[in-house]
DNA sequence: TAGCCGTGGAA
DNA sequence: TTTCCAAGGCT
């Protein structure tokens, strides 16, 4: 086994020109942005803004962050609100866990590292909602310890640099070290700031601004021509587009209690799980070619031809659409609803891949999350809890 | 580990 | 209209 030379040429591979990082802060130092949270070397306020920012950009987190700070001031203030009320202020951003974890996050600060954010890296991993990145940002602009970060900006920069001829997702290992490899010792936390804000302004995802880039004499992917082929995408499955007509059919035959068709999916794209019936729209959205009663009839009898003749089927009325994404596939479904009108009285008892939605269903496999949409659609459309089918 | 979580802006 | 996101973390 030797696992050495392997470790040799992973370190051979990085760039550690310490001059990339002179011209980065002193691109920095010119055309930082002057941003809110900028303005503060409180690891709180500091740790605010890294969630605000996760997946989320400059613009919209401003005003929030603003308000936010105003009404929680301190760890304390946070770790002593109700969730309720720092949701209402998270309300519109978006990622609402982040928001959950935040202030869970100030009570264990406050009560284990009596309100100090804590120095080490393993300490400040250990809090609700802090991970890779964002630990590393606290501690580097807060306290100015060398962490780098690797955020989808710095990500970008890097594979740009390098030339990186590999799709990012699987290189964490080799971009964290070619990140600290690059890293200012002196001022961590302005160079890391640095490496995003020219990621995020510069070296952009499409039409890279090369001319105004600090680094790019030693950008490799610059010096050969080729910016535009880096990052080098994730290999990914050409999306194919599928038109389906969904099928909700009641039955409100049976007593009192109102059920639903399903069968167990037997698509290639559904299996095992228990959904309503579905076809293959003729051509097209069924709105055009199947308009009306006799076009939700001839597409349901496609289904019945295969499936269980003798389901007759009628009052059909078109819920709307919803949007499914199944691995590379992406299905508009037109739902439209239906009331059982017969039935072949033994088709219940004797077929075990068709049922009406029970208990069983729900126990065995679970809800579907397409069936969920379905429903959801019906219940904007027709208001909640007219259907009392237990799923 | 891949899917999920929200929203609004840009091309 | 559709697509791709934007300072990730969790499960």
């Amino acid at each position: 086994m030797t696992t050495q030379p392997r470790n040799e040429r992973l370190e051979d591979a990085l760039v550690r020109d310490p001059e990339i990082s002179e011209q980065l802060l002193r691109w920095y130092d010119q055309t930082a942005r002057d941003l809110p949270w900028r303005k503060s070397s409180d690891p709180y306020a500091i740790w605010v803004s890294e969630i605000m920012l996760q997946q989320t950009r400059v613009e919209t987190v401003r005003p929030y962050y603003t308000r936010f700070l105003e009404r929680f001031p301190d760890v304390f203030a946070l770790a002593s609100a109700e969730e309720e009320d720092v949701l209402s202020l998270w309300s519109g951003l978006g990622y609402y866990s982040r928001a959950r974890n935040l202030r869970r996050g100030a009570g264990v600060v406050a009560e284990t590292h009596d309100g100090r954010f804590p120095r080490s890296r393993s300490e400040a991993l250990a809090i609700p909602g802090i991970g890779p990145y964002t630990s590393a940002a606290i501690l580097s602009i807060a306290y100015e310890l060398p962490f780098a970060v690797v955020d989808g900006n710095v990500a970008r920069v890097l594979a740009r640099v390098c030339r990186l001829d590999v799709p990012l997702q699987r290189k964490a290992s080799f971009l964290e070290a070619q990140a600290e490899a690059l890293l200012s010792k002196e001022r961590p936390g302005d160079h890391n700031q640095a490496m995003m804000e020219l990621g995020a302004t510069v070296c952009v995802p499409r039409d890279p601004r090369c001319d105004l880039c600090p680094i790019g004499e030693h950008c490799q992917a610059h010096v050969d021509g080729v910016v535009d082929a880096y990052p080098s995408p994730p290999p990914r499955k050409e999306t194919v587009a599928l038109e389906l007509v969904l099928f909700l059919v009641v039955d409100r035959a049976v007593g009192a209690t109102e059920r639903l068709l399903l069968e167990r999916g037997n698509w290639p794209l559904i299996r095992h799980l228990w959904i309503p019936p579905i076809v293959e729209s003729a051509g097209g959205p069924p709105d055009s070619s199947d308009a009306g009663q006799q076009g939700w009839a001839n597409a349901w009898n496609r289904w019945t031809r295969h499936r269980a003749k003798g389901l007759e089927v009628g009052g059909w009325s078109h819920l709307g659409s919803i949007r499914h994404s199944i691995t590379h596939h992406r299905i508009r479904f037109q739902v439209v609803e239906g009331t059982l009108q017969s039935a072949p009285s033994d088709l219940w008892a004797t077929r075990d891949d068709l049922t009406v939605a029970t208990e069983r269903a729900r126990e065995e496999l679970g809800r579907s999350s397409l069936l969920t949409k379905a429903l959801a659609l019906r219940d904007r459309v027709k208001g909640r809890k007219q259907l009392e089918f237990p799923i």
